[in-house]
DNA sequence: ATTTTCGAGATTTTT
DNA sequence: TCTCGAAAAT
């Protein structure tokens, strides 16, 4: 402990010493804010001997709070402490699971994820007859979310009423209704249909929770009382229902300490409100602005694109290691090109033999995802291994989420499990029989499970693949309901003896409603060895789980299906109990190296020695979409980004884009705006490159009215950089004008004030030459 | 009534 | 690459 706090820097520890009040940081990219962060975590619980109960620690994603935890862990030794440390998400099903009783919801409530969502969608639209070409179910369910979101601020009450039969479930009759009031129509049945799942989805734990702290004061204190330090971290990407949550919480003790940097908002487009972290009222503000990550080449070009934003708070991060190799920009003739390059160059400075750079030291990053097959492509035909990193994550997969949904069939009987494995594999049960047995569940207002159970000899529902898979649940359940009933055993030390037979029961019964039902001998026809593989891995890491909890009363399956419910886009490696956790910089143990790719989102947070950021071309990065959707807001939040996948670079920094015709912006490509911003002798460019194009990449930006300079000035590339401000008193020359003193320059207009022989005047910086 | 097949279209970012 | 819907085949 005290070797790490002697580690720190001044403002880092004067960070971690102040516990008390509402404190911001500051935090610059690579400025060492997890270390700070951890560190302060350490120093409540050993220095102030403050009980881990009583800090909420909150992280943005997942990933972040595990290493966050096992940061903590090394530094604060073993326990069981870290329970609150934690996505805001993750807080939420905490409190929920204490409190959502009040609400009149059982406390083993359901997470709905998106294909949950979208089935309910489907069954709404269904029901209502509304036409899917006039409006696909992911669009249907964006106007719900956006309907949820008002209706709970306009009168959140609603919640409360949710659990009430009356309010919204009167019966529908869309016929007589004209357009505007089915669709209002469709939102209520969909959250009618939602509440009968008693399930809530991401959003709804936010609102949930917030609901309850308002209403019910009692249960408001309880948590304000326990959380003594609340840290916050990634501030600028909170959107407001986190504020209010956050300020809710620290509403007693008023110890409350955020950490951000608003250079590296990117989360704008989905609520986040960066401004909040701006205006933050706080008793002491610390800047990190010390750079531990990069070399000054990286530095200077990710400074030179930030500073270009209008609407942003000066800081220029700065390093003591100098020097290192300049940028590269590579520019192809085609796509092709571009990526034949960076798989040369990563050949080039990781020969097979080297043992001194492996494969996973290198990251390419790129705007959206759909970018990464071309370059794909490359490493595949150069024999390179690559992953890609977090894409088709482990649980979304199709036959992992299959597999869970047998589980939670056989645990809760819900509906949205059945409709999705009822006819998984095939049982010849289609929308015909379907909507027959809807209304066999609807006339006994049961689930459908429970309806097809009870009517199976019934004339318009007898099938006998129907009867065997009611039998193959019905047994699940009688196994796991005989083996629960079995005792844990102990010994005279209190450890488990022999619980074999109780320990694996989700494994056992998970293995056998798989092999029974077909779904392994579907996939073993297909010959599908990856998802079998996939299916081995989960029974594993249900057996890890079961391994883990041995000891735990509430070994079930719905206990398995609740703690996993939120880690659902992790991949199983982060899941998985007791594995080799990732390294400082989150790269992950794996066998054999491997370069990564991903989008310059999922890179938000680590770091790589080498890094190519691709595919720099105007309307790809900057996306054209989010310009024409958001202006000049859209075009400094793309911005940002380029600024956060620049300083992901630890050693070398690599710029690349290409000629061609981009499909997704429907235009000739040219090189982005924001490589045209950075000046031309921070970095050297590779490649066949016309000088024209690069002159002609500014004029088309402006046919196309996507510049939002608000002048000449702020477009091409003449802001001059902090390096070669003329300081007042330098003598320059002008073309025309001759020779002159400054006086003055003007940041907002990027001019200097000069005075030449015959007065002052106003003059762009490119324009001038120091003498 | 159900399943299969085929072609077209669309692709940001996350809890 | 993957998803979705419509038409053809069983």
């Amino acid at each position: 402990m005290d070797d790490y706090m002697t580690s720190l820097n001044h403002r880092q520890r004067e960070a971690v010493e102040a516990t008390e009040g509402r404190i911001r940081v500051v935090a610059g990219a690579g400025s060492g804010k997890t270390k700070a962060l951890t560190c302060r975590y350490a120093y409540l619980v050993n220095v102030l001997g403050v009980d881990p109960a009583n800090i909420l620690c909150l992280t943005f994603t997942n990933k972040a709070a595990q290493e966050m935890r096992q940061r903590i862990h090394r530094l604060v030794g073993s326990g069981d402490y870290n329970d609150f440390v934690c996505t805001i998400h993750g807080f939420c099903v905490k409190f929920l699971r204490q409190e959502i009783h009040r609400l009149g919801y059982p406390k083993s409530f359901t997470i709905l994820d998106d294909d949950d969502q979208k089935q309910l969608a489907k069954q709404v639209m269904e029901e209502l007859g509304l036409n899917r070409t006039v409006e696909t179910v992911g669009q249907f369910l964006d106007a719900t979310a956006n309907k949820k979101v008002a209706l709970f601020l306009q009168q959140p009450n609603y919640i409360d009423r949710m659990m009430l039969t009356e309010g919204l479930s009167e019966s529908f009759d869309s016929s007589a209704l004209d357009p505007e009031q089915a669709n209002d129509m469709a939102f209520a049945r969909y959250l009618q249909l939602q509440k009968k799942t008693l399930g809530l989805d991401f959003q709804d734990l936010i609102f949930f929770t917030i609901h309850i702290l308002k209403r019910f004061p009692d249960a408001c204190q309880y948590w304000q009382n326990e959380m003594e330090y609340i840290m916050l971290d990634e501030a600028q990407d909170c959107n407001k229902s986190d504020w209010t949550i956050v300020e809710t919480l620290q509403g007693i003790h008023h110890n409350l300490f955020i950490v951000g940097d608003p250079d590296q908002a990117i989360y704008e487009w989905r609520g986040a409100k960066p401004k909040m972290f701006i205006e933050f009222q706080n008793d002491k503000t610390i800047v990190l602005d010390q750079n531990y990550r990069s070399t000054s080449s990286i530095l200077n070009v990710a400074n030179s694109v930030i500073r270009r934003n209008r609407n942003r708070v000066p800081k220029n991060l700065f390093t003591t290691r100098s020097g290192g190799t300049k940028v590269t920009h590579f520019h192809g003739r085609s796509d092709e090109e571009e990526a034949r390059w960076i798989v040369a160059k990563i050949r080039a400075l990781c020969p097979p033999s080297d043992a001194t750079t492996s494969l996973s030291d290198f990251a390419i990053l790129y705007r959206a995802s759909y970018l990464s097959r071309g370059i794909e492509q490359a490493l595949v035909r150069a024999g390179i291994d690559y992953v890609i990193w977090g894409s088709v994550r482990f649980f979304d997969r199709a036959e992992i989420k299959d597999a869970l949904s047998y589980l939670r069939l056989i645990d809760q009987g819900d509906d949205l499990s059945f409709l999705r494995i009822c006819n998984v594999p095939s049982r010849k049960v289609g929308r015909a029989y379907m909507s027959r047995l809807k209304a066999f569940a609807d006339h006994d207002g049961t689930t459908l499970y429970d309806a097809l159970k009870r009517h199976i000899s019934a004339r318009e529902l007898y099938k006998e693949s129907m009867v065997h898979f009611i039998d193959l649940i019905e047994r699940c359940r009688q196994l796991v309901e005989e083996r629960m009933k079995l005792p844990i055993l102990l010994d005279q030390h209190g450890t488990v003896v022999s619980t074999q037979r109780r320990d694996h029961v989700i494994s056992d019964v998970l293995d056998m409603v798989l092999e029974e039902s077909g779904y392994k001998q579907l996939l073993r026809e297909d010959d599908d060895t990856d998802r079998l593989e996939n299916l081995t891995e989960l029974l594993q890491s249900v057996q890890s789980y079961e391994e883990a909890h041995q000891q735990d009363e509430v070994l079930s399956i719905s206990s398995y299906l609740q703690e996993i419910a939120l880690y659902t886009n992790m991949d199983l490696d982060d899941v998985k109990q007791g594995t080799p956790r990732p390294t400082a910089n989150g790269q992950k143990p794996t066998a054999s190296p491997k370069v990564r790719l991903m989008t310059i989102h999922q890179a938000k947070g680590l770091e790589f020695p080498y890094v190519f950021v691709t595919g720099l071309s105007e309307g790809i990065f900057p996306s054209m979409k989010t310009l024409r959707e958001r202006k000049r807001d859209g075009e400094e939040e793309e911005r940002r980004l380029m600024y956060v996948a620049v300083t992901r670079a630890e050693k070398e920094l690599f710029l690349t884009e290409s000629e061609g015709f981009s499909a997704a912006a429907r235009l000739s490509k040219y090189p982005s705006r924001f490589l045209r911003e950075i000046k031309r002798d921070l970095f050297v460019t590779e490649g066949d490159m016309d000088e024209l194009l690069w002159q002609e990449s500014s004029k088309m930006v402006k046919t196309l009215g996507l510049d939002f300079g608000q002048d000449d000035a702020m477009t091409s590339s003449s802001l001059p950089s902090s390096e070669d401000v003329f300081p007042p008193g330098t003598r320059v020359k002008h073309d025309i004008l001759g020779e002159g003193t400054i006086i003055d320059f003007n940041e907002v207009r990027g001019s200097y004030t000069v005075q030449f022989g015959n007065g002052t005047r106003n003059i762009r910086g490119n324009f001038l030459k120091p003498i």
